[in-house]
DNA sequence: CCGTTATTACGAATAATTCACAATAAGCCC
DNA sequence: GGGCTTATTGTGAATTATTCGTAATAACGG
């Protein structure tokens, strides 16, 4: 049900290549994949792509909206395809593990801050940092 | 009131020393600063400090928990002295100042996620991103 | 199929941060 | 107060993540 990648890039007024198409494709297996994972899985069908267009490709899909970046604190930044929903994330401070969270449902006020000091706010990010299910048996 | 730095310093077990104590007294008059910019505060009075010393100091306050570290997205890491109470952020996404935003008042449930898919949860982190009141002319 | 223009490859550069190791100084004991 | 032990800082280099300039390539509209 989820539309062509290829009709998404070209609705977004991108020009539909194949490095995007593969890493649209390998971000699909990879929830929350850094660039250098992509790269390497993107490398099995596009031996050639170099890293560097790695990076150009998810700044170009990002900031077309087809794909969102989160750069947690002490990680290079995470991509991931599940996008207009807003959602959040849990991120063990042990091993990086990456977790949706739905934003809690009914409080949709934590979006809104009581006193954002003048703030015109746009969009409200919330991170939970704790220890994930294989973490805590240690 | 605020409890002497030196006294908070030693308390955390750490020895006093005057690039900690020049670093924490810089601090002050910067609430959300960045490594070099607490560098260029502290050679004021310390002129011979290296900036890996200072990186070293903001580690060590941070490990002891004097001081508290963010890291939001496309900046280098800021250090500020509030801590202890949970407060937010509402950050600039086109200058970059950063604002403490008081936690939403009677809403701290929303640091409790509805499912955290096993994580055992120690801290929620909200970010809220917007146009600062200055950016929002223009 | 051709031309225009976006996109990618290539190579180098940069920014932020960390590391290894030697020099220094804090705090404890006497 | 002097000396000892060990934490801390200084020095210089290395690393990681990312960006940039420019030439080569490929998408897509005519």
């Amino acid at each position: 049900m989820t539309s062509e990648p290829a009709e998404s890039i070209r609705t977004a007024g991108l020009r539909v290549t194949a490095q995007r198409l593969a890493v649209l494709g390998a971000l699909d297996g990879m929830p929350h994949a850094d660039t250098e994972a992509l790269h390497r899985a993107v490398r099995r069908t596009l031996p050639g792509i170099t890293l560097q267009s790695v990076y150009v490709v998810l700044g170009a899909l990002t900031e077309a909206g087809l794909i969102r970046r989160i750069e947690p604190a002490g990680s290079p930044a995470l991509y991931e395809r599940r996008i207009g929903d807003n959602h959040h994330h849990a991120i063990c401070s042990r091993c990086g593990a990456v977790q949706d969270v739905d934003c809690v449902v009914g409080h949709a006020p934590c979006l809104h801050p009581s006193d954002a000091a003048g703030f015109a706010v746009q969009t409200a990010e919330v991170t939970f940092w704790g220890l994930c299910p294989a973490c805590q048996n240690a």
